[in-house]
RNA sequence: GGGGAGGUUGCAGAGCGGUCAAAUGCAACAGACUGUAAAUCUGUCGGCCAUGCGCCUUCGGAGGUUCGAAUCCUCCCCUCCCCA
């Protein structure tokens, strides 16, 4: 058997059920539903955690169902106060339908919007958020939620612990989301809403919603945070956060950031993010146990995650310029050939001028590329062995380059520590 | 309205007239080791010039006392706690 026969069974095996609402797995395994996860707008681009939930509507689609990401538009106005320890900063209308087209063109990455019987859906919240009038909507759907079932709320109940507060904005949020179950389970006949676990209060009181208002029965569902095994957040690098934007994220460093999973972390990540069957799953499992120093877990889940958000002709230029970077010499390559290597690595243009005579000085080098904050840092870092140019270490934190330094007079390959590559591109 | 505590370098948290660019922990960055992993160990961790033990800007804000203040005084702003 190498694929569970139904999707509730295999969302478990992955351990992607983290808690789910009585007689769902029966539902699931009887009709084909129409679900909804929820997407946060706050910015133009989703990032890596929101993997996760894409690829649980993707999964839901492969197994017959009909999935829906729900982009809150008008929810994304409120904030949700759900893991959050501060207030959030409101955006204004502009930046949330801004956000919202890098989003849709982001899920449509991995959901298929053409399929017949049950195509994917993309909707925004405000359609219907933002008509609403605040009297209806409090006699219709405040009626039917009691304070004190809202302050029992563990999000809420931090945020009251707190110093403070919540504001009475976000203390709203649980009845929009519980609205927007609603609607969709009106317009769609969406029964089942997913989501992160610190979703879980607010899915269920949609589920509540439904049945109070359209006897009718909803399900919800919520997966496991990621977490990874040394403790920091996950999808967090040395450079911020890991998006799905390629201009956030270079397809490069997008890829590398798979590749270097934890040991640890690489199988629960190849379940999550990929859609290999548990046979392959377990087949690296045990190259991973076997022949750890292989990192074949690693380089599948890279490939598999990259092809999937940013296609395989990126995973292909990916990994030919992580060949050459982390094994040949740079110098001995061709410059055009450099070019296209690091074609998703941050470079900077310098007038040629600067590096005749003299030439600049290896601290200022890295403070106009901001691979240094200051000069200061730059000093130190040379000093601490942690520059190098073309992939050659600088040895002393006076060194000063020109144009004959350069690879074929025209590029210098900065590196500060292993991995993090910045190019200088000298002006012709 | 009354009483109390406090605002310090990314966070936490010492310092309470000079030896303070400010302890310690965490985070971060670099190095060693290694498998582009983890753990561990080492170093760095305001800026500038340069390499002197130099200069500049920092300890909620504005003034003041002093040879000298993060440390004392005055006023202001903000937060928390208790009482009403």
């Amino acid at each position: 058997m190498t694929m569970a026969t139904d999707v509730f069974g295999e969302l478990a095996w992955r351990g992607l059920v983290y808690e789910s609402t009585e007689g769902l797995r029966e539902v699931l395994a009887r009709e084909k539903v129409t679900l909804y996860i929820g997407f946060d707008p706050s910015a133009a681009s989703l990032h890596v955690g929101s993997l996760l939930p894409m690829m649980a509507l993707a999964r839901m689609q492969r197994f017959g169902h009909s999935p829906i990401a729900i982009v809150g538009g008008g929810t994304g106005m409120i904030g949700d106060p759900s893991g959050k320890t501060a207030e959030r900063q409101l955006l204004t209308v502009d930046q949330i339908d801004a956000n919202l087209a890098g989003i849709r063109s982001q899920l449509a990455r991995v959901l298929d919007f053409d399929a017949a019987a049950n195509p994917a859906r993309i909707v925004n919240n405000a359609d219907w958020l933002r008509k609403l009038n605040l009297l209806d909507f409090l006699r219709d759907t405040g009626k039917h939620f009691t304070v004190n079932y809202m302050l029992a709320k563990e999000s809420v109940k931090r945020r009251l612990d707190q110093e403070d507060g919540i504001s009475y904005t976000e203390f709203s949020y649980l009845m929009l989301q519980s609205y927007d179950f609603l609607m969709l389970y009106d317009q769609y006949k969406c029964t089942l809403q997913m989501g992160g676990s610190d979703q879980w209060g607010n899915i269920t009181a949609g589920c509540d919603l439904v049945r109070k208002l359209r006897a009718g029965k909803a399900h919800g569902l919520v997966m496991p945070l990621v977490t990874t095994a040394a403790g920091v957040k996950f999808g967090k690098t040395e450079a911020g956060a890991v998006w799905l934007d390629p201009n956030l994220t270079s397809p490069f460093r997008f890829f590398q950031f798979w590749l270097n999973t934890d040991d640890r972390d690489v199988v629960t990540y190849l379940k999550y993010f990929t859609f290999l069957v548990q046979d392959e799953i377990q087949a690296l499992e045990a190259e991973v146990r076997t022949a750890p120093e292989k990192r074949v877990a690693q380089r599948t889940l890279a490939r598999a995650v990259t092809a999937v958000v940013h296609g395989q002709d990126a995973v292909d230029r990916a990994e030919h310029a992580s060949g050459l970077l982390f094994g040949e010499r740079i110098s001995e390559l061709d410059v055009d050939d450099i070019i296209a290597v690091f074609d998703d690595v941050p470079s900077t243009d310098m007038p040629a001028a600067l590096f005749v005579t003299s030439g600049v000085a290896i601290a200022d080098l890295l403070v106009a590329t901001k691979v240094a904050a200051s000069k200061g840092e730059a000093m130190r870092l040379v000093k601490g062995g942690g520059v190098y140019v073309n992939n050659r270490r600088v040895a002393d934190e006076r060194a000063r380059f020109t144009a004959a330094d350069a690879i074929a007079g025209r590029i210098l390959v900065l590196r500060k520590g292993a991995r993090q590559y910045h190019l200088v591109r000298i002006e012709q």
